[in-house]
DNA sequence: GATGAATGAGAGTTCATTCAT
DNA sequence: GATGAATGAACTCTCATTCAT
């Protein structure tokens, strides 16, 4: 049976005089829920294992529409990830690393990597299952390619500085530092559940978390601190 | 790792010269052969993506005999887990750090887990599509739940040890050390694709695998050392 | 039994003279026709023996369609048992026996358990199957365990009131008597292509089936009629 | 492995000094055992349901050797349903009902119809398995074929002698009789788990069971008997 | 814009049967 | 006579996708 209309759409609008607040058919809002639920999806299942039905349905969309608005799954899948390259590096974007002191900029930057991961734990299962397929939609992604990240450069200029007034070594290359940053915690969340299995103990706890978070800024700030 | 042919056929009469691939009737090897071609399949496409006739080609055995020694394609994959996992404990349980001294053991260890992943690039991605699973298979498995991983204990002394003859600081956590000498050779290796496509430079050549190697021991070795 | 058409297709408008099986898109109708396939095969091969494939072909049907409204083969067996069952109730209750004479009314009830066999030949093989397995899956619905037999509660007032008037004789246990009526018909045309087969003549020739109607009847009215 | 010796074959012959108490190859008895098998596989889950495997597993032997001496699942269906017919038969010939009085002969003959499907719980779902394939292997058989059936030869002289004699009414057929006391006993254990489902009562207690032998007793000789 | 019905290709799995020893 | 390994055909079931409304 067809159901005759949302109880819950979310933006108001002009309020009809009708019972239902708004109305049913909402674009924008459809591809959203869409992409919502494809993330979930994706990031759970993987691409092979993801299920447009199951997409649909938590999208409280039709399967239809999936189509109408993405074309495929595989579309779709590229979609949601570029979506989450695209949130990333916007934040990125808005970090102010270079009004801060060089050692400080540095240990902000690994906290902000942390605190990424944290706040958005589909990234990394949709990450890794990416780099299994062998990055094989990241490179067919256009949005993707031209998006470059800077990130790198401004590590260089921050570990310009610090050398400079002494505080960072000489001798550092950005972009394994810039690896090393992303690894700490990245590995960290991406394999803690068979590290959890592994050595039988909760590795996700929110103590550990703490923990884990402060020894990731040690053992960066360790490497790159002078003397 | 995958083997060409089996070391011990059960027929070892007259050594026939032929290259490979008649029908074998050798259980043993037949075994070998389809987890050899499980392996690949499923460290290139993921449990799901996985193709079972693909593996059975590959292995160069009917289907049938796919589930006639391992009974679905998830035990088969479970199966393929659990030999990549014994097979690195034991490779681990064979390095002998204790007679080091504590940086070189260190130093040694942090190699080890690099060259491991450059060794066996199945078992990353082996991994990774495990981890997005949420370990599921793993917790699943008998073999590996008995399995105790000793490397974090031999750390301790190892940074005990240091401690003792004043190399190494105090303070040190070994098993957050153990994560962090795991995560910087395997997320260089687990996110190489993505991070190659983004950077649009490829970070597996020859040479990056050096400098990343080098690396790695340096991060680790500024974070223990004492100083 | 199969309907050739669906009574309530929903696009009542213009009829159009077609014969029938251009896709349909009649989703009660497609079930129905589904039903109508299973049941003719379950009852010719019997639940294991039944193809899947060909009930879909039969119904005009795609494979999936099957799966899409019944689940799996093991769901739509017994959505066939269910609808055989649920129609044979039906039809008991709707016979009004008493309002009539005692006598007439159990000669009446044994020619309906004849009749009904005959007009229904699909049922015994069906019946017969399901009870090869042990009830499985009869045990298993919800829907038949509620629906509870009342003919032989039927059948005792009917007794009670031949005693009464002295046409029955007493002592006749009524669910006992109703196995009988039962028994009488059931197995003349559950068995008769082994029993055609052994004495090497055809019993359900029409002839036969009146001859053995009449017996029937006269073996339970021997039965129940008082001196 | 090979099993190394049975415990129980049937020809002892010359004993042997060898401690083994009797040859491991025993053609004979490993025919029986696959028979013995494949009777309680097909009659509990029809020709179709039926596993070679379990049957192989079941009778202690090879799957091989049933091909070996049987030729194919068919083949051995139809060794099965010939012994199960043969030895009912052969059975039935030894009844000496003919010096039994009339109506003694009729009773003794209900219980034995009665008694065998109780004894030999496996044919009755054998034969309902073969009635629902329209007896396809039955008419296939050469040895059954020519084995006829001489019971309703018998019982014609029965009838007539009770109506010689005037215990028995005249008019009787003798092969309506014949089937109605073979339904009477037959219709009970064929479709006594769907009938217990469906009375949510077991109707094949031992209690029961005394009751109904009884019953059906009484049905064929209130039909039969004179007055 | 939205939906339920329908589909074909192909996936995993099972099975009776045969081969090599 | 007996066995474990191997096979191809076929079966049930799944999935992304499209059609008709």
């Amino acid at each position: 049976m067809p159901l005759t209309a949302s109880p819950k759409s979310k933006k108001g609008g002009p309020t009809k005089g009708k019972t239902r607040l708004e109305p049913v058919r909402d674009a924008e809002r459809t591809q959203q829920m869409i992409l919502n639920a494809a993330e979930v999806e994706f990031a759970n299942k993987g691409l092979a294992g993801a299920r447009v039905d199951v997409i649909a349905d938590q999208a409280g969309a039709n399967k239809r529409m999936l189509y109408y608005y993405f074309g495929s799954k595989e579309d779709l899948y590229l979609a949601v990830l570029e979506r989450a390259y695209i949130a990333m590096r916007q934040t990125e974007r808005e970090l102010n690393l270079t009004h801060l002191k060089p050692l400080e900029a540095i240990q902000r930057l690994v906290e902000f990597k942390f605190d990424y991961c944290q706040a958005h734990p589909l990234m990394i299962p949709l990450l890794a299952g990416e780099n299994v397929l062998g990055a094989k939609y990241l490179k067919r992604s256009r949005k993707l390619r031209d998006m470059n990240l800077s990130l790198v450069e401004v590590i260089r200029k921050v570990l310009d500085a610090g050398m400079e007034e002494g505080t960072i070594r000489p001798g550092i290359d950005p972009l394994h530092l810039y690896l090393s940053m992303s690894a700490e915690s990245y590995f960290y969340f991406s394999n803690a559940t068979t590290l959890s299995a592994t050595f039988g103990r909760n590795l996700l706890s929110e103590a550990e978390q703490q923990i884990r978070r402060k020894h990731c800024v040690d053992v960066i700030l360790a490497y790159v601190r002078a003397n």
